[in-house]
DNA sequence: ATATAAAAAGATAAAAAACTCTTTTTATAT
DNA sequence: ATATAAAAAGAGTTTTTTATCTTTTTATAT
């Protein structure tokens, strides 16, 4: 579904978002540990979302990734479009170079409602919703 | 989603259904251009469904592959679950080792409903099912 | 029986994805 | 001003996926 460097992105996101509630900043050791990620890994990622301008970060001591009101508002197919790119909008379920209403693959139709609600989860969650629900231990990020 | 090797897996089964109503067999270069699959590739995915008893095949000339009634209730499902393994059905989307009802990742709730739409769709359709339709132009193999 | 045409099997190669390590830059605190 | 701690950048490695090539086996038609 997701490449593993969306999932990391995904998860690192949702931590900064919750570690930098109080306007604190988190350092890339912390993100890999709380998410359960490769740390270099999930650092180039970082890196990429900050270029991207979907989250902030300062170097030096005290320096760290954190998001303001803006970037609380980046929606997970932000995220998602960052990192994988479109395919998930636009590719066949099947690998069809084309596939549309007038040329379907054979799961074009039944496909079509799945994707659908796919793109409506993406597009419709923002990392700033997920804040409140962390805190009350209501889902997870490592298990 | 699907990887290539499913993607053209599915294809190809579906190719050979197609080919094999009236009992003739499809050799793997028909395959392959029928389903703009690489041959040698579609070939090993053949050998690969062909030993997990997905299709028929026969050596030496006049043979190549083919699905007798039994095989035609394979449904997209086995296909997956042949090829790409349990990852769809057990997967979180976000990559978590344990994600589920009691500690749930962020977004399981609403990909709970997307999951099983998806399950859904490869379970209930079989090889056959797409027989007639594809006879009748209403679907397409390639672009 | 033999030649042949096809899949099966095995080995290798190329490309992409996942992951790691090293060096450089820079903001901050002292 | 300087030391330091952190991200940024660059380069490299490993693993997995995708794809190709070669050899072997075997069913069939002659």
């Amino acid at each position: 579904m997701f490449s593993k460097t969306c999932e990391y992105g995904i998860k690192a996101m949702i931590f900064v978002a919750q570690k930098s509630k109080d306007g604190s900043r988190v350092g890339i050791k912390e993100i890999a540990k709380g998410t359960d990620a490769p740390e270099h890994f999930v650092a180039k990622i970082m890196q990429e979302l900050g270029r991207k301008k979907l989250v902030h970060s300062v170097k030096g001591p005290n320096g760290g990734f954190y998001m303001d009101q803006f970037d609380l508002q980046t929606s997970l197919a932000d995220i998602v479009r960052a990192l994988d790119g479109n395919s998930i909008y636009s590719d066949c379920v099947l690998g069809l170079k084309t596939c549309n209403e007038k040329k379907p693959c054979p799961v074009h139709d039944q496909y079509r409602d799945i994707k659908k609600n796919l793109i409506k989860m993406i597009e419709e969650n923002t990392i700033g919703d997920f804040n409140n629900k962390l805190d009350s231990g209501k889902f997870f990020l490592v298990n």
